[in-house]
DNA sequence: GAGTGTTACTTGCTTTTTGCAAGTAACAGG
DNA sequence: CCTGTTACTTGCAAAAAGCAAGTAACACTC
């Protein structure tokens, strides 16, 4: 972390750290996109279902990569394509995110079939091996489908 | 969740949903309060090191309520002071909580000793054993001491 | 039981962050 | 060259966070 990040941190729990870099409601989606959906470009966040805004979205790829967390560089092909990675750091957060996963589905109504979670719930130290290999391998293929079903479209409030 | 919420969910992913209830920097800290250093109290959030304005904490201790993540009840001894206390649903937020901090401790520079965390991580599950069997006997002595040591006072920038 | 201190908030205001719509520079493909 | 894509930026309005002060309800002391 950056001098400049430091001088403003609230504590030195690890907890309050940690939520500092990523305690919003975006940062994990990013990392939940290239972790489990392979995804690596701007377009693939900004089209992922949840409905980020681009500058919200620029904002925090700069932070991730700024924290560490990510790592960007051209696409070799094209070269107005940017590619988003995983560092180490990044993959590091696997546990965090499947406990995330874990507890949305018990707790609240979601797309995640029961029997998925139960499944990983019960091979957590698989499910977080498997992640890492096919970050090592560079491997894109989706890991799970994405649990979307993006309800209708929200709107502010009800209308009378 | 109520309907009200529901009715603005971005998405059925259950990692997109956690993230709504709890995606921001006060919520967790909250929650890390009640569990692992048994803080019970308005008062006791507020200074329990981060500096959380009383206005975002009385905001969050409601959020966390609606969402059934606590429940508040008033202290039967004095009746000012009100008790929150974490919910089943809110307990099972223990190993997301242990997880950012191994994380946090891991690739940050923070106040947790690295042997307590090398320890916690080799004993993961005793540890959220643990952690449950205080809550359930509604134990109030801190798990961990607070990792605090707040650094000298932050300033908005640092002048000229 | 009057006075003082606590506790858990609220209120009002400023600053920061988010959300939304539009715009743009660099590149790719035909 | 022309058109479409990709990864952004910009400008502005709305929401949220931060800050300082205030307050109602209770408790504690004398």
């Amino acid at each position: 972390m950056r001098d400049e990040l430091k001088s403003n941190l609230r504590s030195l729990c690890p907890v309050s750290i940690s939520l500092e870099i990523f305690g919003d409601r975006w940062s994990l989606l990013i990392v939940r996109d290239l972790m489990v959906r392979g995804y690596r470009t701007f377009g693939e966040f900004q089209r992922s279902g949840e409905g980020i805004a681009t500058n919200v979205l620029a904002d925090r790829l700069r932070r991730l990569e700024a924290a560490g967390l990510i790592s960007a560089e051209p696409d070799e092909a094209d070269r107005r394509r940017m590619n988003y990675r995983l560092t180490p750091k990044g993959i590091d957060l696997a546990p965090v995110l499947l406990d995330l996963l874990i507890w949305g589905a018990r707790h609240e109504e979601t797309a995640a079939p029961a029997a998925v979670i139960d499944e990983m719930e019960r091979h957590r130290d698989e499910v977080l091996a498997d992640v890492r290999r096919r970050w090592e391998a560079r491997d894109p293929t989706p890991l799970l489908p994405p649990f979307d079903g993006k309800p209708a479209r929200r709107k502010k409030k009800a209308r009378a």
